[in-house]
DNA sequence: CGCGCCTATCTTTTT
DNA sequence: GATAGGCGCG
């Protein structure tokens, strides 16, 4: 450690405000540090990590877990300036999945799978899930393969094994109430074929992670004492599999560095528990909490008018975020009649602020809370000549065309890949079709092998199968079995090339002259010239030649985000969940309209309620100067027209914040249909949004209800539209079953009428609660 | 076995 | 409005 080192460390440490400093001195034991949004955690982490390196600890002794790949990539960088690249690089940092799924690898064995194990994607599980379904020859209807996949994800996190699950009678009750007994051995088989497949879905990675930990004990003490310094960012989007490995890896030293913003939860879909912030300080002992309340993004208007929505939700950590900026223009709000019209007024608001502020198309950001939002803005950015880039959504990696080259890739790799297999045995068509392939999975299950081991061994099995698509069989295995040897001695770059050619996908394609054939050939080029940049890059690095099952395993962690190269100039789309931790000059929020924001997915319960606020709390935080907030009278959804009246959240927000470009909505929810006035003058009382009255009718009791009322609203009015001062004849202690969190207890019970709600433990999902207005309750003996 | 047409369902968010 | 799966015909 030279003089010179130690003056740029100290002078790096004095730019931080005095809440920052304190956990990048603290060198051991258990901290939380409560980030609101804008505050520089990533600043603080960054400089965390690199005084810790300056003090003398070893970068392979520090584990740093972030919430994207690219978000460990910047860090990891700016770490590099401060302390130099050589030791930067030996820094373990990356997401949950990816950093675990590189430790799984190294030790597969010992869970019985192969180490080049393939990662499923959630389409794989998906069809996987579907297929199963189908061979037991259960209803559709009843096991829809979504429901029963996210169930299924639901036990994994929860780390319920399928032994577990038989193990437990409440679980298989909940299964059997709900009308799905075969739950358990849907989940059995699916966990089977994954295995025999060696295959790992996502929650797998983690699951398995915890297996391996608890399962060998000499495992865990390596790496516990391999990472004695850990830091896990975006604590509060952990889920219980998560906060299990950071508790047995942590527990040896207790170095542990959580950062996080409970109110920016918004994970709890996919099993975040927002409790493993809430709780943190139980958890370990002599717990230091930092506060970093000062937000340095955005203006005054901006942080004011988000505390006032976050102030709606109940549960949160007592947090005032403040800023010392300018106070800034106000949050404009916008109504157009059709998403269409909206996304006109997106583009040419865009247009004008670049043609007479001299703005960068890269100042700007339209933020969506469903990715088919993403269509009405692209058209109109398109016909205003606006370069634009979507991130998720239908990435680059999920087009068809691309899909089916990484499918030969993973076939390649891991040929027990069933997913792989299926996907790729008959396309090109080479006369292979449905009938020869479920002969030959049926026989794989019976003989509880691969299809690809079925295959090697056609000869020796009777499956009635004739001896002319015996031979394409065999024809198909030696193409797969020669491009596996080939790989021992190319790269992914000759060997993706070769691939394409050989397969004949590339003639498949060229066949097809369209411009969408011709766009799904340029796409092929683009993957290639990628896998070309990605051969090159690894090729730097020690230890690596740029194999091909180095590429793969970058494809299935990699999220679209992770590969924005963000040199070229562009308007950014994506969804709000995918905004998280970013940040523009100028946001266009669109999309603020009821039953779409909040989704009407999620308003069943007051935690899915505010778990919406948040995500809103998040869209709005993103912005560093303007904010708009747009919304539709009316839009397509599943290609038909649909009225919508504006979100909630719009008037959750203090009017001294808002500037209405429209006047407010003369169709709106709780006010009669005025036509005449929609674009006349309104008095400024009526600038104002109407708040709801108690009292009022839910909006689809109103006369004009839209048509599209779904199933699980109808129910609801009939359930309980008619006894809403009823008690609902529950009392505290009562195990009552619930349509979508199984059995449940009820721990207590508070307000009355239609407000009446109840706290209940569900045995899958934790504590909720629940309005018994819509929450459709049956009571169990 | 392959192809094309029909239909149902999807839309909440993602590693 | 897109896509995947089912079904029927050649």
């Amino acid at each position: 450690m030279t003089f010179l080192d130690k003056v740029m460390m100290e002078n790096y440490i004095n730019q931080l405000n005095e809440a920052q400093r304190a956990p990048v001195l603290q060198k051991d034991g258990p901290m939380i540090v409560i980030a609101g949004a804008g505050s520089g955690k990533t600043r603080v982490l960054t400089l965390r990590i690199a005084y810790l390196m300056h003090q003398g600890v070893d970068a392979f002794n520090i584990l740093s877990l972030t919430f994207t790949n690219k978000a460990a990539r910047e860090m990891k960088s700016r770490i590099a300036q401060i302390v130099g690249n050589s030791e930067a690089k030996n820094l373990w940092m990356g997401t949950f999945h990816s950093v675990f799924a590189k430790i799984l690898r190294a030790e597969a064995d010992k869970l019985g799978y192969p180490s080049n194990f393939t990662i499923y994607d959630s389409q794989d599980s998906a069809r996987l899930i579907s297929q199963i379904i189908k061979e037991m020859q259960l209803d559709r209807d009843v096991y829809k393969p979504k429901q029963v996949l996210s169930r299924i994800s639901n036990f994994k996190n929860s780390l319920i094994t399928v032994k577990a699950y038989f193990e437990n009678p409440e679980l298989q009750e909940a299964d059997a109430m709900s009308k799905k007994p075969r739950m358990g051995e849907i989940y059995q088989n699916y966990v089977e074929r994954c295995f025999k497949s060696g295959a790992m879905d996502f929650d797998d990675l983690l699951l398995k992670t915890n297996e391996l930990l608890t399962r060998f004990p000499e495992v865990l003490m390596k790496y516990q004492d391999r990472f004695r310094y850990i830091l896990v960012d975006e604590y509060q989007d952990t889920n219980h599999s998560q906060y299990l490995i950071v508790r047995a890896l942590s527990d040896r030293f207790q170095n542990i560095c959580v950062v996080g913003d409970d109110a920016q939860s918004i994970y709890a879909f996919r099993g975040a528990n927002i409790n493993n912030i809430l709780n943190f300080q139980k958890d370990y002992e002599n717990v230091q909490t930092y506060r970093l309340e000062q937000n340095y993004r955005s203006t005054k208007n901006i942080v004011e008018a988000a505390n006032t929505i976050i102030d709606k939700n109940k549960v949160k950590l007592d947090k005032v975020v403040w800023t010392a900026n300018d106070f800034g223009p106000k949050i404009k709000v916008h109504r157009s009649l059709t998403d269409g019209e909206e996304g006109r007024f997106v583009a040419s608001t865009i247009f004008e602020e670049k043609m007479y502020n001299q703005k960068m198309n890269s100042e700007f950001a339209i933020l969506y809370r469903t990715n088919a939002q993403s269509r009405a803005m692209e058209d109109a950015l398109r016909k205003r000549d606006i370069p634009y880039r979507i991130y998720g959504g239908l990435s680059f990696y999920q087009r068809k065309e691309i899909k089916d080259v990484l499918y030969y890739l993973r076939l390649i790799i891991n040929p027990k890949d069933e997913e792989a297999l299926v996907r790729v045995i008959n396309y090109p068509a080479r006369g292979i079709g449905n009938t020869t392939l479920d002969k030959l999975t049926i026989a794989a299950n019976h003989y509880k092998r691969s299809i690809f081991e079925i295959m090697e061994h056609i000869d020796k099995i009777d499956l009635k199968i004739t001896a002319g698509t015996r031979n394409k069989l065999t024809d198909f295995v030696t193409m797969i079995r020669s491009f596996q040897v080939l790989d021992q001695t190319q790269d992914a770059y000759q060997m993706t090339e070769h691939v394409t050619k050989k397969t004949g996908l590339v003639q498949e394609l060229r066949k097809d002259a369209s411009p969408e054939g011709i766009a799904r050939m340029e796409n092929i080029e683009e993957l290639l010239n990628g896998i070309k940049d990605f051969t090159e890059g690894q090729q730097q690095v020690d230890g690596a030649r740029g194999a091909l099952s180095e590429f793969l395993e970058d494809v299935a962690l990699a999220t679209d985000l992770d590969n924005d190269t963000g040199d070229d100039d562009r308007v950014a789309l994506m969804t709000i969940h995918l905004a998280k931790g970013l940040e523009f000059p100028t946001v266009f929020c669109v999309g603020m309209e009821e039953d779409l924001f909040p989704s009407a997915m999620s308003m069943n319960t007051r935690s899915e309620l505010e778990e919406e606020r948040r995500l809103f709390y998040v869209a709005l935080t993103r912005a560093e100067h303007q904010a708009y907030l747009t919304y539709a009278q009316s839009r397509y959804r599943w290609g038909k027209l649909v009225d919508s009246e504006p979100s909630r959240f719009i008037e959750e927000i203090d009017d001294q914040y808002l500037e209405y470009l429209t006047p407010p909505d003369s169709n709106y929810k709780y006010k009669p249909q005025i036509n005449s006035d929609i674009f006349g003058d309104v008095d400024k009382s009526k600038l104002r949004l109407q708040k709801p009255v108690a009292g009022t009718p839910p909006a689809y009791l109103k006369d004009n209800a839209t048509p599209n009322l779904n199933i699980r609203k109808l129910k609801a009015v009939t359930t309980s539209g008619g006894n809403s001062t009823s008690d609902y004849g529950l009392s505290v202690g009562q195990i009552v079953m619930h349509e979508r969190f199984g059995k449940g207890e009820i721990l207590n019970l508070e307000g009355a009428g239609a407000d009446k709600k109840a706290e209940i433990r569900f045995t899958v999902g934790g504590i909720k609660k629940l309005l018994l207005r819509f929450a459709k309750l049956e009571v169990l003996p």
